[in-house]
DNA sequence: CTGAAAGCGCTTACAG
DNA sequence: CTGAAAGCGCTTACAG
């Protein structure tokens, strides 16, 4: 049926052996042969099989992405990121995602295995063990916003501690004396750095201010909760940085329907910069992730962990996050 | 290195074909061998090389995507639904996406081949001449969301028509005598099945009421200019039904500029119920397409083309909407 | 039921 | 510079 590289060479009237170097760009290759294979093989519109290749190759000229249920603009930055990465070094992205528990998340890692030459991972569950117990130890990784400290693995990570820090000195700036702090979920690592950029904010630039955290699950409706206990008995404070944009909504709700005003009574921030922030109202004052460049890094990464295998790694540098001002802290 | 088939073999003292058959459920296998087979299998933790496979079987259990650059929800939203009903079957997954204009998703699409048993595709710009310069004729391929006409292709659509016609219904139920429409990009299929289930659902239950067609291109920017456009001169319809969100939601922009209040001076509605959709005030009515099932139930056809090469199709069944009432029309 | 052997389509030492 | 041959790790007729 389809064209081999046997094809390639009858017509050209030289060995297969001669086809796959003229075609892989070796240099013992005399021009001319190389010239008359080269447009036989277009003409033929022969296309190398890959698994054969692959075969004797050892190598898949693919990544896995292995992604956690994901909330729809995260994912798709990520994925776009990653994609634009590996396209541009001639790498295909074999995904897996919606993976809810550490079971779903081993399967799937093993179902990869032998596909990918390499490894990107982003689950919050994912720790030293599984990764032993289920990445053989050939395959690079790079680990996507996790906190494992091991210098056996590979992570690269979201400056979250840096965005916090950054908003609760700009809400601070912003005249605002007190400013509570909605966290997120205790176990996730994102949310405890958020948390504790928060939290040394405030001792560095406020440090006769009251620290308050309410606590929260980055669910809407615990912001709303969070947003209905901070505004009770009328003394909340001047304002409240949610550890994520859908807690922030939440609250907003909660300040409204408590007849509170924001920015003018309380002003109010989120983490993240979802879609949704720009609009509801007012519009809300975030930190901006670039979690396409996440993904292209991560990508970059473990490609070059694959070319280099015994090279050392440099340290990964963690991503910048910005402050986006919006009307929710009186920007506008 | 890694372990193959032949370790087995010598560890179970049979020949390698033994092992095959053995661990790929072949009927003429002892138990007592099977048994033996198996749990030495697992002892060595034996995956079979999936290249070497894919070299003798053809098949690669693998689904290509081809997407284009899509808007964040309703990418992780498709690539979810594909990406469950794929693993349901022990199929993975390899995706492409961002691609800009043709002849990005032509490389993409030709870098596949060989890698993948069949493709699900998404892209505006695909046409029969590009699938069958760009599409080898033995990979199944099931598109979405297309115009194709070809009996030769198939394909799997959202109910666009029924959507359009029954939320213009809903407006018309709701009271709203007259009702205007801002449409999408004219060369877009989902545009234009819009469109005509607004047309003709105003033919059929408001015969009498003008049909009012303002331009646009699914953006923002574009329904804000409608908005403009039909807030002009305080005589604005009594409701309007825009051809996607996003431009709903700038034309609910406009209408606050202009002073015009939703859904009291005109009721306002979109389509796709995008996540901000519900957050935007007044919260948008608009038509739910579900489209994690669309990407299930395109991986389900494609899956079943690769198993049966030669059955006849089923025609596609269009995916149903259905309307969602929020504030934006009166609703509650 | 089981094994020896061929072969899938490539790449790469090894000779010349 | 070029070719014959081995071999990557599987599956599957073909014998027995």
């Amino acid at each position: 049926m389809a064209v081999t590289i046997r094809d390639v060479a009858r017509e050209a009237r030289v060995s297969v052996a001669s086809v796959s170097r003229a075609l892989n760009g070796h240099t013992s290759v005399t021009d001319e042969t190389r010239q008359r294979i080269t447009s036989i093989a277009a003409r033929l519109r022969y296309v190398p099989h890959s698994a054969a290749r692959s075969l004797i190759t050892k190598r898949t000229q693919t990544i896995g992405a292995l992604l956690p249920d994901l909330y729809g603009e995260f994912f798709s930055e990520l994925i776009r990121g990653i994609d634009l990465a590996a396209r541009a070094r001639g790498l295909h992205l074999l995904v897996s995602s919606s993976h809810g528990d550490t079971d779903e998340a081993a399967t799937a890692l093993r179902a990869m295995q032998g596909r990918v030459d390499g490894m990107l991972i982003l689950s919050p569950h994912v720790d030293a063990a599984f990764l032993r117990a289920n990445l053989p130890e050939s395959t690079p990784a790079v680990l996507l916003n996790s906190a494992l400290k091991s210098p056996q693995f590979d992570v690269l990570n979201i400056d979250n501690y840096g965005g916090a820090h950054a908003m609760t000195r700009h809400l601070l700036d912003a005249g605002h004396t007190s400013v509570a702090f909605i966290s997120g979920p205790e176990d996730n690592f994102d949310a405890q750095q958020r948390e504790r950029g928060y939290r040394e904010a405030m001792t560095a630039f406020a440090p006769k201010a009251a620290v308050k955290v309410v606590k929260g699950d980055f669910s809407e409706d615990s912001g709303y909760a969070a947003g209905r206990a901070l505004a009770k008995g009328g003394k909340s404070p001047r304002a409240v940085f949610a550890a994520n944009d859908m807690m922030a909504v939440g609250c907003l709700r909660a300040f409204t329907e408590a007849g509170l005003s924001v920015p003018q009574d309380v002003a109010l921030a989120g983490f993240d910069d979802i879609p949704i922030a720009r609009y509801v109202t007012p519009a809300l004052t975030t930190v901006r992730v670039r979690i396409a460049d996440l993904g292209r890094n991560a990508l970059e990464r473990v490609a070059i962990a694959i070319e280099k295998p015994n090279q050392q790694r440099r340290a990964a540098p963690t991503l910048a996050c910005e402050v986006v001002v919006r009307a929710s802290s009186g920007g506008h």
